[in-house]
DNA sequence: CTCGGTGCAAACGTTTTGCAGAGCA
DNA sequence: TGCTCTGCAAAACGTTTGCACCGAG
């Protein structure tokens, strides 16, 4: 697991994530890439999601609920989470580097980054909430 | 499930969230009160931290691993998790209500509240390190 | 030809759930 | 007594892994 090779499903996977900004689950890649790769195996998608999130080039969020989510865009920026229907959206206000030296003064951590998720609901769910 | 009864378990389950500030596991708790109760089982351990964690007396840590962590402090506060060992520990920095605004502001949802999960070596594995 | 990648299926660890019986109010 | 809670076990769910074959370099 060394020098990687070109492979067609992991740059398939790899634009898919990136094209699709709704933070996929590998789930969602497999069922997305299914129809055009029919061989497609979902241990194959899992593979290449850490691979590729390994080398940098997607990252794992970790966000509330059951399964992974991954985003292909690597600017430093925050998330929002609607708390009703999971939905997952990218939040873009500056970084806080002085939040890390904080931090390490008080923890004593050797502070690398943070991330930041914000909780609350998505302008639709607002809407279904007064209907109900 | 609507009016809750007061069992011994959930209380006792409570407590140990409350008083260990390691950020238990469900596993963890189990683990520490199986001696004392010995007919306990992991099903009820998880069932009440999912109740304690709705009715807002423990609150699910959304940490980076495979297990949710729980945490029994309920004042407004940040996390840091160690990327070798997973050591999750407490960090109190002031809350910045700003954020929240801007947030709301730029994505359009109705933010709740923000959580921070800085990450980063503890002191531990940065001594280890340097021996390495 | 070599070694990494893939598909498949089994296995894993965590969490949820259906059920019958126990216990609080 | 009525309704919640518990223990147990099975199963659901997301994810990882072993293996034999495939394919890029």
């Amino acid at each position: 697991m060394v020098v990687r090779r070109q492979s067609k499903i992991r740059q398939a996977i790899y634009e898919t994530v990136v094209s699709h900004p709704v933070h996929p689950t590998a789930e969602y890649v497999y069922e997305h890439l299914k129809p055009r790769h029919p061989s497609l195996s979902l241990g194959t998608v899992y593979r290449n999601l850490g691979i590729l999130a390994e080398q940098g080039l997607i990252r794992k969020i970790g966000a509330q609920g059951d399964a992974d989510r991954f985003d292909g865009n690597m600017e430093p920026h925050s998330h929002v989470q609607c708390r009703e229907c999971g939905r997952l959206e990218d939040v873009f206000l500056s970084y806080d580097a002085q939040m890390d030296e904080k931090a390490q003064e008080v923890t004593g951590f050797q502070i690398k980054e943070h991330s930041v998720i914000f909780s609350g609901i998505c302008p639709q769910c607002a809407a279904k909430e007064k209907t109900a």
